[in-house]
RNA sequence: GGGCAGUUUCCAGAGCGGCCAAAUGGGGCGGACUGUAAAUCCGCUGUCUACGACUUCGGUGGUUCGAAUCCACCACUGCCCA
């Protein structure tokens, strides 16, 4: 049983921890849980840490619980809020709960034949007997409101404009129930979880303490932060999800090879399964050579490989390639129509008439019409900057015009506006 | 309820009768350099049938040859007094 508090450590992934964790985690096979929100219909990589967290615990010996907060997503956690959260409506919320299941399933190994298999449970199947009342009688009254109140998520909020509502005060006592209950059905001695959890998962030891008499643990995770100040997790288009339905493995791999120099080393250990050695050394190869960018390519590699597939990253790379490098338009005109697909997926599309550029379409015009630019005037100053380009090649003056026979496969025609911003203009 | 100040293009903020599509800064977007980075430098940033035309300066009317600029009313915002 390889000890997973030394391994989480030099990963630089614990930040509280509770006295006699780690000597639990060495005595025996233990039990970990960490609670996944249905706040939407699919993981998005802010809940890849606690994934990852599971993993660990699972490849170091020990059986993870996954919990869905079917229940908890009903309250809505305040940690971390500055106001009240809406309601989720029941339909949006099962939705949630059905997508979210299933991506966990990807990362971790439910196979029960091993005896620390991963288990999903979801909390709305114990909450979901208990009434009001038995609640306040079994779990209120072994905390007091001063205990509750003493909490930073909440004090922040009652010194708020905002207020707070009673169904979020009550979110701790919630938390804490489900660890309460694990801890009794299912021998869950440990929960994890992002640092801004420490509060609520606090509430949920004490309340084993106090209603059992038993010692339960936990650690905490930092929260991921950009060098830059900025929230991470977000690409121009807005948050990068786990499903690639709504990002793209191609997406994807670009947010990971996109990282900064200052973040990528605290990333690769926080994201990747490596080893330490081999991490220490591309960390060296790096150093003096931060223009290859290897620790950059190394961590989109292997997040992508996790997330999504060994062939989607080579996907990704070939379509990176294409894309970005600048004398790539001979390849791309000898790629077929299938493989052309392929790089450009989710790119996004337009449809235009094929009789359009059978008398040859002004460029400008083009660019409007098909909305690639908001307005002619604008599209004729991109033009005029050299920031447009048509199958890698770079558009000339604005009287250029676009005919049939530079058509890809007869149909398509790939549009570069700036560096990183394609259109697939498809004739029908 | 009374008094004062304000409302300008994505934001902040100049302009106070013609020289205003409107200074300057920020942001955004391009270009060069680079590592699909940072820093730096350069350009663009109301629309169009584009060396010109058209529509904008809270709203509606008015004064004037001419208004973002002056007047009236309305709406909203901020500050002060009740």
């Amino acid at each position: 049983m390889t000890n997973l508090i030394e391994e989480l450590q030099w990963r630089g992934m614990i930040q509280d921890i509770m006295p006699g964790t780690e000597e639990q985690l060495n005595k025996e096979m233990t039990t970990g849980y960490i609670g996944f929100d249905p706040t939407a219909d699919s993981l998005h990589i802010g809940n890849l840490v606690p994934i990852i967290l599971l993993n660990h615990l699972q490849r170091c010996g020990h059986k993870p619980l996954a919990l869905v907060g079917g229940a908890t997503g009903m309250v809505g956690d305040p940690s971390g809020k500055s106001e009240e959260r809406n309601f989720l409506s029941e339909e949006t919320l099962n939705h949630n709960l059905a997508c979210v299941k299933k991506q966990l399933e990807k990362y971790l190994d439910f196979n029960s034949s091993k005896p620390n298999a991963a288990e999903m449970v979801n909390n709305y199947d114990w909450f979901k007997h208990i009434s009001f009342l038995d609640f306040i009688r079994e779990a209120g009254k072994h905390i007091t409101v001063n205990y509750m109140m003493a909490k930073d998520s909440v004090k922040k909020r009652l010194n708020s404009d905002s207020g707070m509502s009673f169904t979020e005060f009550t979110y701790q006592l919630v938390q804490g129930y489900d660890y309460y209950w694990l801890y009794t059905n299912k021998q869950c001695r440990l929960q994890m979880g992002g640092s801004d959890q420490w509060g609520n998962i606090v509430t949920g030891t004490e309340l084993i303490r106090r209603k059992t008499g038993g010692e339960a643990f936990a650690f905490t995770c930092p929260l991921i932060t950009k060098a830059d100040g900025g929230k991470f997790g977000k690409s121009e288009k807005g948050n990068v999800w786990l499903d690639p339905a709504k990002t793209s493995p191609y997406q994807f791999y670009q947010f990971w090879l996109n990282t900064a120099d200052a973040d990528a080393e605290k990333y690769i250990k926080i994201f990747t399964f490596l080893p330490k050695a081999e991490i220490d050394a591309l960390i060296a190869a790096h150093t003096g050579n931060e223009h290859q960018r290897q620790l950059q390519k190394k961590l989109a590699e292997e997040v992508t490989c996790f997330v999504h597939s060994r062939a989607d990253y080579e996907f990704a790379v070939k379509a990176s390639e294409i894309l970005f490098n600048n004398d790539t338009a001979e390849i791309l005109a000898q790629l077929n129509e299938d493989q052309l697909l392929q790089v450009l997926d989710g790119v996004p599309t337009v449809n235009i008439a094929k009789s359009v550029l059978e008398a040859g379409a002004d460029i400008v015009s083009l660019l409007a019409d098909t909305k690639i630019m908001p307005s002619k005037g604008e599209a004729r100053k991109m033009v005029q900057n050299g920031g447009i380009s048509i199958n890698k090649v770079k558009v000339e003056g604005i009287e250029t015009s676009i005919t049939a026979s530079q058509l890809l496969n007869n149909r398509y025609l790939l549009v570069q506006r700036g560096k990183k911003h394609y259109h697939l203009v498809v004739v029908e």
